[in-house]
DNA sequence: AGATGTGAAATTCTTCACAGCG
DNA sequence: CGCTGTGAAGAATTTCACATCT
């Protein structure tokens, strides 16, 4: 199946937000609802669901546990997967304790850090290595995805030797462009940017600027 | 002038590239090089450079310097900004770290926090007050644009409170789809969207897909 | 009546391709 | 030439609108 980029991206946060409704006892949810709950269009939802192939009743709308379950279907991995965190500063260091509460039996963590005061010892519940165990502690347990959150000049050589030990989706957060294959998923999370666009957006408030597809006021 | 959200988003990235460029010299840059430096096609240089009025020579390229220039004139505000900052756990500490580092001269930090023990001192170079002192603070500098790294429950009722007092502009780093008025900018960097992502895409390892604009390889 | 599912239209974003310049 | 600037084409994404079902 081929979903694409922005449909992924957004059945992500539909689960997150079936998940809380299902804990509130709803069964079942209408796609405007569902569209109001994440602000995006009715029709954007149906459209999404289509996509993915997930079917509902005009009489009672779609059911929430089997959506969560297709979504989780597509989204999940088949077998428990580790994730590796390069990193553990600051932000390092609240990806890992946000890791922990999230993804119960999907995925889980193992670190890297330079600095031998962090090494050895276990952080926020994950194994914490010393960053020369990458490639035998990457390959070992099979990391498929790994998260960078080293500083900027560290990046290109870490995101090449996770890519050399197997590594086929990386998450970076350093404020650099790294140069990869063109088969290895990439994903640049730029503060810097969003805060710059937030900033340049913000000035704009004179116009009447449709930034959120439903306007969700109040 | 109206420029696209994707555009803003790359010319910011441009700028990073060409101050490091300028840093290293060279005084002019055609747009192949620029856009093999981001990632992006030549085409998509010209076409985002068009956009936002910059024009070069087909002798010389573009000057280095006055791109810079351009570009500041569009992302800096005309005057030094103060952003706000609320939530200083470990994700709100690596943003102040690394807001320090960065803008020296157009944007500056203040600091929210309802931990008492974190409270009425200096932050990594900023003020770090109490949540309580927030709408106070946020109207007297005159803030436009904030940050939220405070947990998903706290998340909806800091940024009513942040609208409440004048801000603009939000960048919500908590895991909840937030409510607020049209004309309100929202960006929301969702980490676990951004993993669930890489998941799915290195699992499709096998099809071609090109998920990098150019593919940069090596 | 009020939903879903979905072709088709509309919109947004990216790339092509080429005239024109130095 | 090789590059910029740009109309036009092409892709991707979103929305419309309506047939259809309960």
């Amino acid at each position: 199946m081929d979903i694409p980029s922005r449909t992924v991206e957004r059945i992500s946060a539909y689960r997150r937000i079936l998940l809380s409704v299902q804990n509130s006892g709803q069964q079942r949810i209408f796609s405007h609802e569902l569209a109001g709950l994440e602000g995006v269009t009715a029709a954007q939802v149906r459209r999404d669901l289509m996509t993915i192939g997930y079917t509902g009743s005009p009489a009672h709308g779609y059911e929430v546990g089997g959506l969560i379950e297709k979504i989780s279907s597509i989204l999940d991995p088949s077998d428990s997967e580790v994730i590796a965190l390069v990193g553990v500063g600051h932000l390092g260091s609240a990806l890992l304790a946000y890791f922990q509460q999230r993804w119960p039996n999907v995925f889980s963590a193992v670190a890297f850090e330079a600095d031998p005061e962090l090494t050895g010892r276990k952080l926020h519940g994950c194994d914490c290595f010393s960053i020369e165990e990458l490639e035998t502690v990457v390959q070992e347990r099979r990391v498929n995805v790994a998260i960078l959150a080293v500083p900027a000049a560290a990046a290109q050589d870490v995101a090449d030797r996770l890519i050399n030990s197997g590594v086929r989706g990386l998450v970076n957060f350093a404020p650099v462009r790294l140069r990869v294959p063109a088969d290895i998923y990439m994903d640049n999370v730029d503060i810097s940017v969003s805060i710059e666009k937030a900033a340049y957006f913000a000035r704009q408030q004179g116009e009447a600027q449709t930034i959120n597809p439903t306007p969700l006021s109040q």
